[in-house]
DNA sequence: TATTTCGGTTGACAATTGTAGTCTGTGATG
DNA sequence: CATCACAGACTACAATTGTCAACCGAAATA
């Protein structure tokens, strides 16, 4: 997750690795393909291209069978943890209380948020 | 506030937009050139298309006076609500809670902040 | 007043991004 | 076996972004 390598996953190329991230196993372009064509409206073209420019990042890999088979190389977790972060960077001053504080004060939470944040801070020890 | 404004202050503006929110009042090129040429390093000239860029885009005000002066017309505030939600939106399925229980899983929080967060979410009415 | 300085406008240029077409070889199918 | 479809590699092309230079007119200064 260094900077040189998530920060490159740009918009169209995060809804590829949104569908690998679901897919518990590889998949072959077909798969990938099928998918993105009909939710997205992707030419098949742009669907490679796609791949490719995340492989060549670094952070898809492919594994040689009949045809090339695609897996993430960086998880969900740590992709979106990152962006977390260097969200917290760049606009909370580092500060990710003041990330929840925005939230809290702009109406970003419903209902059930809170209720779940509650839950996640009470004090349990 | 609207995905078409927001949106599309990239990086290299948003320093420029941080110096004028740190400004109370409208400032003039000449100030925002000192600041960044130094803090940033930039050349005049960079600075001159950032600013214009930002006007282009209506997330800066301009005032005539002798010279122009240059104003935020987003807040901060407004800023960082909309790109906090829009991470959401974009990586955490639109909630919010899973956004903060990454922050928690992920060592994203200090101690500090998890104080406040407990003070934050205490069950008070 | 002659000269220098610089604000504002325009242009520039490489890299990245969104979106897609073409070509070539090979595995699937008739 | 002949043909087709498609995966993979390469090319394309406009818009955006990061950086900056050049020019022009007005304000400051000598």
């Amino acid at each position: 997750m260094p900077d040189n390598v998530a920060s490159k996953i740009t918009d169209s190329e995060l809804e590829v690795m949104k569908l690998l991230w679901r897919a518990k196993d590889a998949l072959p372009v077909t798969a990938i393909r099928e998918e993105l064509q009909s939710s997205k409206g992707w030419e098949p073209a742009t669907i490679k291209t796609l791949i490719s420019r995340l492989v060549s990042k670094g952070v898809v890999r492919q594994e040689k069978r009949n045809v090339y088979y695609y897996s993430p190389v960086i998880s969900e977790k740590e992709y979106s943890s990152w962006a977390t972060k260097n969200l917290i960077t760049r606009i909370y001053n580092g500060k990710a209380s003041d990330l929840i504080a925005s939230l809290v004060n702009s109406d970003g939470l419903s209902q059930e948020d809170i209720a779940e944040l509650r839950e996640m801070f009470k004090v349990e020890e």
